[in-house]
DNA sequence: AAGGCGGGGCC
DNA sequence: GGCCCAGCCTT
């Protein structure tokens, strides 16, 4: 079966006129400074818009510069993080603030391979930057892009044959416009389940309007206790340590965390706060039998 | 290639 | 109660 093509102009045309009246107004598109754009690429990363609006303002008013990010210390940081989940995140962002800071004097590079090769930025988040804080020609995809260029080819795609086609179709001109509105498309109309394709501008060229199937879902079980995965109590015991800014035992951490625990569970216990240890979201000071855990200085 | 990693809102 | 969400890192 042939596939269908698609004018990528008479696409252009849809999708930016769409966005210019149906874009949201975020406040990471009101600015092009890189540290502003990075520290919202950081966030949004599995992260709700909804989310990320309410917790981004805070945060910049805590950390108003890359420099001021770069000299905190990681606890402060991880204090500043609460709310936002996904912890490590924030161990990334202040690296990363760090690594720019000490390498280029907090001038960030422009290049995506430099930009790449910073802690916490990936292929996504790169060319992110690249394209919202310098305006370079480079598609992005995350999950909305890729279901949307999905779609709109009519079937599924790999994973890099999303990218090869996201750079192929990007309008050099408009690139960051263009991201951002395929984007929107994918938050807003072209969504996973019951996607609006009434209301999509796109309706007109997707051989995939109104009759896209249900996406199968893969179901992922995850270690953990009592159907409970295990990042929800490493979750949980940052969130203990952010108000116990001194630390405590961790026999006494597991007393509070998890009542409910069981002699027999020490070592699963154990394993927790190794890994959260072994993440440098904590650090632990073992004095004879006992051990103190504090967020990581 | 697969799995670990938070949190909250929505159905 | 299950599902979803602007990914990255490690193995």
């Amino acid at each position: 079966m042939s596939v269908m093509r698609i004018s990528p102009r008479r696409l252009h045309l849809l999708l930016l006129r769409w966005y210019g009246s149906h874009g949201r107004d975020l406040p990471w598109r009101r600015t092009r400074d890189p540290y502003r754009i990075l520290l919202s690429e950081i966030m949004l990363q599995q992260t709700q818009v909804s989310r990320v609006l309410m917790l981004y303002p805070k945060f910049l008013r805590t950390y108003p510069s890359i420099r001021k990010l770069a000299s905190a210390k990681p606890s402060e940081v991880i204090i500043a993080w609460r709310g936002m989940g996904y912890n490590r995140r924030a161990l990334y962002l202040h690296r990363c603030a760090q690594a720019i800071v000490e390498e280029g004097g907090g001038r960030f590079p422009r290049d995506p391979e430099r930009l790449r090769s910073l802690p916490g930025i990936g292929r996504y988040t790169a060319n992110a930057v690249a394209s919202s804080a310098f305006r370079l020609p480079l598609a992005i995809v995350d999950t909305n892009v890729r279901r949307v260029i999905s779609r709109v080819q009519g079937r599924h795609l790999t994973e890099e044959a999303v990218w090869k086609n996201a750079q192929r179709l990007l309008p050099v001109r408009h690139a960051y416009e263009w991201n951002q509105a395929l984007m929107d498309l994918g938050a807003m109309i072209c969504i996973a389940h019951d996607p609006r394709c009434a209301e999509c501008p796109l309706r007109t060229v997707c051989p995939s309007a109104h009759r896209v199937k249900r996406p199968l879902t893969r179901v992922v079980r995850e270690p953990g206790r009592e159907g409970v995965p295990n990042r929800i109590f490493r979750g949980r015991i940052v969130e203990y340590l952010r108000q116990r800014k001194r630390g405590a035992s961790s026999s006494l951490i597991a007393r509070e965390v998890v009542p409910s625990l069981r002699p027999g569970e020490m070592p699963w216990f154990a394993r927790l706060i190794r890994s959260l240890e072994a993440d440098g979201l904590v650090r632990v000071v073992r004095c004879g039998r006992s051990e103190r855990v504090s967020l990581a200085a």
